[in-house]
DNA sequence: TTGAAAGCGGTACCAT
DNA sequence: ATGGTACCGCTTTCAA
């Protein structure tokens, strides 16, 4: 690999000169420039981003905090942060915290040892104190803070949109799945299907849940031996909506007609999924977008017009609940 | 934070000592380390990796390059990769070269400007050109090439257990979708099926598409209409299945007594399907961990057993297919 | 066994 | 407008 040294040599002239027109700084004559430009392509130079991130204490890295990669709600959303921070030059060092907080700090850790210039994370522990006293901004990810900027989904809008939905579709008799505790957006979005769901003065269950699909198994087993009257259920996620659905086809049920359900997130699988899953949609592509423009407007100093940005989510109708007649 | 002078100051000692416990290098006196090692405690020291990637020339950074994040076959690899590396104190910068040959090479340059120790490349162009004249090591995964390591599964098997099991099933006219001309380990998969379908004396329709869903849908809607008495199909990959699943279902074939469907990949929707999709499972997260244990010897100049690994695929029998008498 | 100092490849200050 | 050089934080000779 060439050095700057060696483009110096090249073009005949100082290292400082040959910075300067790398980082457009400074006075450089055109010739020189000229000359420089000439040497790099000629050795096909690129700058060392390391030397680069040693003196000036900042890389072109960002730090990108999952909780798991494999559930399908965060490709997209990591998908969301690389486009945008690619189109800015800027590049991502993955980890995945797995609901433990100690993986969580070793990743901030190595974050910080390797200079990143900003921290995206998604993960789900309130627990905030591993960001503080960071020499570099976090950002937020489908989770709301207001100690730091972030960005996040309606998740109480959500949650009322979902009760709203199934109720003007007829159901009665309805069963609401409760996401994990420790999730604040999965409260969000139960908080609001209740409220909705009170105000309307339905009767509900409520069933706890985890959002992984191995659990929701275990508890769609058991949910039409206890409710066997149920006719609609609200999920806490895709995941364990799918898992319902399976179990209600299992046991014979015909859905949308017998049981009505939906979802949350609207991940890819869920159109897949058959009868395709009636959803909320959270945008999540777009949700990553976000968070990574946020980012880099806290680099870069911009103000910020707002702080914790909210995205709206959005009732995605298939064929897991009965159709409404149009009335207006 | 705390630099090595910090603590070599603290310790009353120079940062050559300092650096010896740290990297555990040389002779050092049991006392000295004691009280280095009590410095760095007390000032919460950890090395600047940057500044150790500068001086060796070697970060402990691996670039991962994937073709698209989003397509739930990748996550799992990804995450086999990043369990195995974090296990050795290695960190992944993840990109997604999403097919574009120019991104491939983008990135590959931010990886070696960088100074990773290593790539594992899991995009499809056969093109290895970029590859060439890297100084640190390469493992493909999910790819074949003689001309690197590499981790992939037995696609050639894979497509003839396909054909293998719908056959034993009864299903007698077959169409075979036949995946991306450029990716290598779809044509595998579709040689071993086409094969064994010769070898059978069957029938068959060959269909030409893409891995997509979108895609595969068009696809799913014309195949009905143009070979209606079909009963038997070998998909591509799982997410093509599924569309033809959907739309097997949509006009009403029964599944599997009407029509039998072989999947391939057993990505993690798979078994959420209604019915449960039978299919060739690889065994994703398995094969991006070997292909770090790969790469990390490589990168520790240990001999490699085995340069090119192919994992055993196998038939993961779920509801699409029909049940086979046992006769043993 | 320990320390001084050079150097990794850049950037930026200070001269000129 | 350009060049010399100290310095970022660490590792590694080399000498003591």
């Amino acid at each position: 690999m060439a050095t700057i040294r060696d483009v110096a040599k090249e073009a005949g002239v100082s290292v400082a000169t040959v910075s300067r027109v790398l980082n457009d700084k400074g006075y450089i004559h055109e010739d020189t420039r000229k000359l420089v430009n000439e040497a790099i392509q000629k050795l096909n130079y690129k700058p060392n981003e390391v030397a680069r991130s040693l003196y000036k204490k900042k890389s072109r890295l960002i730090g990108l905090l999952l909780p798991d990669i494999r559930n399908p709600f965060f490709p997209e959303l990591a998908r969301g942060v690389e486009d945008e921070m690619q189109e800015q030059g800027l590049h991502l060092i993955i980890g995945n915290a797995d609901e433990k907080p100690e993986k969580e700090v070793e990743y901030i850790q190595t974050f910080k040892q390797n200079n990143v210039i900003g921290i995206i994370s998604a993960t789900n522990h309130a627990d905030t104190t591993p960001y503080e006293n960071l020499s570099f901004p976090v950002v937020f990810l489908d989770r709301t803070t207001n100690s730091h900027p972030s960005v996040y989904a309606d998740g109480l809008d959500g949650g009322r949109k979902a009760a709203q939905e199934i109720i003007k579709r007829g159901s009665k008799r309805i069963a609401v799945l409760r996401g994990p505790n420790s999730v604040r957006t999965a409260q969000d979005r139960f908080k609001g299907a209740i409220e909705e769901l009170c105000h309307a003065n339905m009767d509900f269950h409520v069933i706890s849940s985890s959002f992984s699909f191995s659990d929701a198994e275990k508890v769609a087993e058991t949910l039409f031996e206890k409710y066997p009257d149920i006719d609609g259920v609200i999920a806490s996620n895709d995941l364990s909506a799918a898992a319902i659905l399976h179990e209600a086809l299992r046991v014979g049920k015909s859905i949308p007609d017998d049981l009505q359900i939906i979802g949350y997130d609207d991940i890819p699988l869920s159109k897949l999924l058959f009868p395709p899953l009636s959803t909320i949609r959270q945008p999540a592509y777009d949700m990553g977008r976000e968070a990574a423009k946020l980012l880099i407007k806290t680099i870069k100093n911009e103000p910020l017009p707002e702080k914790n940005i909210k995205l709206p989510v959005t009732f995605i109708e298939r064929q897991t609940t009965r159709k409404v007649e149009k009335n207006d």
